[in-house]
RNA sequence: GCGCCUGUAGCUCAGUUGGAUAGAGCAACGGACUUCUAAUCCGUGGGCCGAGAGUUCGAAUCCCUCCAGGCGCACCA
């Protein structure tokens, strides 16, 4: 784990700061939060802070005076720093030497595949649970973003010094399941010869036909005679589980795996919801007012309260979900990420309610609202119902688009922003493909590494290299962009946005494919080749990093 | 009707947690392959940041009121 160049910065002003007021020179001060960021514009130096302006008001003094006061403070045992700037309305623009910034580069050939990792979770144990689909059916293209969105922000905070545990969990219980059951026994009965009215509750997917026929072929037609109740249920777990295995195989194949799945069958066994509703009502959180049972969401600010035991005496989902949550929280994690398609915004109060009437904080359990997918062919929507068996599978997606573009692609937009994917462009090897451009920029590396190779020439180990022969503005950029990226790895890991991964992957093989264009890494000067190929080779590793986090292959060849 | 999300270039979207002159890709137009990969690059045009008021040194970003779109508003999941 290396210290971000930015936190040394930030050291130094906090350091600056402390002596301003030891030697009175400014009056004590609360300082909320110290930031220093790049600025947008590179010519206002590497690092900007703001204190000053921050501290205006509390002072009584004006920014730019007190800039001056927090500059002559300024101490830099390090020696990193070029110069400083007071500029505009009261910035501090801090300008870090060259040399320091080829030490931190040549730091990535150590670091290697660790390059980037940050201590943002100082270890602290986080469950993820996401896709969380029931199954009654094939995962298709709606699943695909949640799925990719919970595996990469898993990723993400292992990176950012997380413990990560992914899970499904099964909704394997309620009544969705039981239409499955009757879903399969029609076709049953239906492949036996009779004739059958579905109705609309039903699920008409060639899946439950085949599924119903695996029965029909292998335990013959003893169900058209036995006992309905009996048959649906043995179906609903015959279906449920292969549908289940299906479900891993085709997220398997999509790069995502999990830790855990959890059914939710467990949580009733040992009246477990049974017990947990008994505890909340005696502690005040719940009611009866005669026929059903209400949880007193209302206390926690969800709009009225909500049932968790019916008039028919079942419980609801609700229910099931707050004895999850218990459940979860009981096995140890310091932190719970649920990943929830947009349109059950709703229910994010009475969960909320729940985990705080069971004792812990509101922000215990972060909520991630992936918004739906807008499915296009050429431009055309394609129309999607999963009871009426038209909408198009994540295998399908697959086999068409691959893994590499379907992943990327649902990683270019904020993940509560809607999304469109146009099948015809997610497949096109072009350049409305962003994946591609990234791709490239690694696998050109890849050739030129090559190319030197078969000259002969070797890229040279980091204590052998003069980086400060990298004076074109494109590679001084890349050397910052490689530099920081760990910097940009925090910043994504705490606000849990994981579309930041391939902006950044897009700004830098953008500035690469430009330097690419412009200027030779192997040329007729030895020392200068050996400079430009450990800086690409740098670039490289944090590529393949950022790609390995995103779950998106980094090729060779193309 | 109430709640949540979204309104930024012709289109699709970023915008570093309130910072300096608002950016990128696509599309359009004009250029660059005898070269380490043209799945690339260079250049040009393009904006009332939905509207209005407010908070402060400073607002695309925060508060309020509207407007438009999406999604919710179950004893479904």
């Amino acid at each position: 784990m290396r210290a971000m160049m930015k936190n040394k910065i930030a050291k130094i002003m906090e350091n600056a700061l402390k002596a301003t007021v030891q030697n009175g020179y400014l009056a004590d001060f609360q300082l909320p939060y110290l930031e220093v960021e790049p600025p947008a514009n590179p010519q206002h130096g590497d690092y900007a802070a703001n204190a000053a302006m921050i501290l205006a008001s509390q002072v009584k003094q004006n920014p730019r005076k007190i800039a001056q006061i927090i500059q002559d403070n300024i101490s830099d045992p390090e020696n990193i720093i070029e110069k400083i700037q007071i500029a505009g309305p009261g910035f501090i623009n801090f300008f870090i030497k060259d040399n320091v910034w080829h030490e931190m580069l040549k730091e990535i050939e150590k670091d290697k595949d660790q390059f980037g990792r940050v201590d943002l979770g100082q270890g602290k144990i986080v469950q993820v649970e996401f896709v969380s689909a029931n199954p009654t059916g094939p995962l298709h293209i709606g699943h695909a973003r949640g799925a990719v969105v919970g595996d990469v922000i898993a990723n993400l905070l292992t990176t950012a010094g997380f413990q990560i545990s992914k899970e499904y969990y099964i909704n394997d219980a309620g009544n969705q399941m039981n239409n499955l059951g009757k879903s399969v026994l029609f076709r049953y009965r239906e492949l036996s010869g009779e004739k059958i009215e579905f109705p609309e509750t039903c699920y008409r997917g060639d899946y439950i036909k085949d599924i119903a026929r695996d029965i029909l072929e292998r335990e013959g037609d003893q169900y058209l005679h036995a006992d309905e109740q009996k048959t649906i249920s043995y179906f609903t777990q015959v279906a449920g589980s292969a549908i289940m295995e299906e479900i891993k195989v085709d997220l398997k194949d999509f790069g995502v795996t999990f830790d855990e799945y959890f059914s939710e069958k467990e949580l009733y066994k040992d009246n477990g919801v049974g017990r947990l509703l008994d505890e909340l009502q005696k502690q005040g959180f719940i009611y009866s007012d005669g026929e059903t049972l209400w949880f007193k969401t209302t206390a926690f600010g969800d709009e009225k309260d909500r049932v968790v035991i019916r008039q028919n005496g079942d419980p609801t989902y609700f229910a099931a979900d707050i004895a999850y949550h218990q459940n979860k929280f009981a096995r140890g994690f310091d932190a719970v990420i649920d990943i929830w398609g947009a349109d059950h915004h709703g229910y994010m109060p009475r969960m909320w309610a729940g985990i705080q009437a069971l004792g812990h904080e509101k922000d215990a359990l972060k909520i991630i609202l992936v918004q739906l997918v807008n499915l296009l062919r050429g431009g055309v929507p394609v129309a999607m119902s999963t009871r009426s068996g038209e909408f198009v599978t994540l295998r399908e997606v697959l086999d068409e688009v691959g893994k590499d573009a379907a992943r990327y692609n649902f990683l270019m937009r904020r993940s509560d922003s809607h999304l469109d994917f146009d099948l015809e462009v997610a497949k096109k090897q072009s350049n409305e493909n962003p994946v591609y451009y990234v791709q490239y920029a690694h696998a050109r590396i890849c050739s030129i590494i090559r190319m030197a190779q078969d000259r002969g020439i070797a890229v040279p180990v980091g204590a052998d290299v003069n980086l400060s022969l990298l004076q074109e503005p494109e590679e001084k950029n890349l050397i910052k962009m490689l530099v920081r990226y760990p910097e940009m790895i925090y910043g994504a890991a705490s606000s849990l946005e994981p579309h930041r991964l391939t902006f950044y992957l897009n700004e830098l093989a953008g500035v690469f494919h430009s330097y690419y264009n412009k200027n030779k890494v192997i040329s007729d000067d030895p020392r200068l080749t050996g400079a430009r190929l450990f800086l690409i080779k740098m670039m490289k590793i944090v590529l393949q990093n950022v790609l390995s986090i995103l779950g998106v292959s980094a090729p060779e060849k193309m």
